[in-house]
DNA sequence: TGCATTATTATGTACGCACATATTAAAACG
DNA sequence: CGTTTTAATATGTGCGTACATAATAATGCA
């Protein structure tokens, strides 16, 4: 029932495979054909469907298991992939001028949930940086980072009237690990005073924390102002 | 200065990318040695050099090009993937017991933002769904729908007062693309009303557009109880 | 000199084989 | 009959070769 293609490409061993999957012929939770019988069918070689299916699985179509083979998966989760630049270029790329202003930066004993995210015992100093970026000359985002400075000593050498702690960090500070948190808050009075906004108007916030070797380098929060919004594709 | 190792897998190779990487041995910028030279540094087959960078590319952290070799990015935009499950799974998931409520079910004239977005003409009438999903027992999310029955007709067969939009969508209508968007607002009188919270309070909202061939299939809104984290890692 | 044409080159991919590994099914055993 | 051991098997990965493709550099031509 189908003709012999002239080239057989992963990406179009993976079309077929996510049009039958699509199309219900295979049905959530069946089993699908072996590497081998797709090869054959498909006129291609086993690591050419396996290339296929790897990719299909990362999209979390199908869930694979050696030995058991690859299943279409029952609830299929989609995974999105979001794309986090450095804030000045999230802002140029958007075609807008970049500003940027250091608030503050000091040394200061975190509140106990800071402290709790950079394990820093009770009663220790860490280093603390507000900062804002505008775009177009209107408050985009406010920075607030703690940096476990015993951690990035070097960090005692940068200006951050100059650069900001997002782009000198990004440059400078090698890290492996992260994690991320999005959510809604209520602008406080600060904030809103900021951002040029009412105090108590929802903003879109983001909560980021690095690490490196196991050990918390920096943890920041992103409060963006009022209308921002997050967009990627599936 | 490298001691031979027993096997070069392509995660090692990867590791080792990534190590050089984050210790400026190759700094921003940088041209990186071709897959070849490396493959002869590490001693591995080319084809193993070439898995490893690729998975290094997807993490944005070096750029590739044709004749023009990998670079180490200049601005590396992390990647980070959000898993989107089924409502009723993310709940279930947490340990929670899952609860669903149909509130409104029919036939509407779009507002115009919804029409844009669902390439509906004017004064056509479209699905219109509202339903609640707690977890607990306490609201968790609004979810607000609207469906092009033109492009869905199997809709009318479904009966949402038994399986919510979101799952029945998941498990019967088969599409290809799509876009998601993440924002904070301010709950309305009726959102508030559902999730048990004040008029103004933060809420997170997500709107997802699913399309098929091209053709907007449907377009959801769904509204956070407050206090509602998406979290994800790097 | 300016522009189109032709090499050159690094990455992208296909293939086929071999073997590793995880997992399941079957067999052996008490 | 339940438990441990062993075999079977689908996926995971490495290798080396060959060729495709895109981007650039070099060349030729008007």
């Amino acid at each position: 029932m189908k003709r012999s293609e002239q080239k057989a490409t992963w990406q179009s061993i993976e079309a077929e495979v996510l049009r039958r999957i699509r199309l219900r012929e295979w049905a959530p939770g069946d089993p699908i054909p072996h590497e081998d019988a797709l090869a054959r069918e498909l006129g291609c070689a086993r690591s050419t469907v396996n290339r296929a299916l790897r990719s299909v699985a990362e999209k979390g179509l199908i869930e694979r298991r050696r030995r058991a083979g690859s299943h279409v998966a029952l609830n299929p989760v989609r995974r999105v992939t979001l794309n986090i630049p450095v804030l000045r270029q999230e802002i140029e790329d958007r075609g807008a001028t970049y500003g940027y202003v250091l608030i503050s930066e000091d040394h200061a004993v975190p509140p106990a949930p800071i402290r709790a995210i950079l394990h820093s015992p009770p009663d220790t100093s860490r280093l603390h940086i507000r900062a804002m970026h505008f775009a177009d000359g209107k408050p985009h985002v406010i920075e607030d980072r703690w940096i476990d400075d015993t951690q990035i000593p070097q960090v005692s050498a940068a200006d951050f009237a100059a650069i900001s702690p997002n782009e000198w960090l990004v440059r400078t500070v090698p890290f492996e690990s992260g994690d991320i948190s999005f959510l809604a808050e209520a602008a406080n009075g600060e904030d809103a005073n900021l951002l040029g906004c009412m105090t108590g108007d929802p903003v879109f916030v983001t909560e980021r924390t690095t690490r490196q070797g196991g050990r918390p380098l920096t943890t920041v929060r992103l409060v963006f102002a009022p209308g921002h919004k997050v967009k990627t594709q599936i």
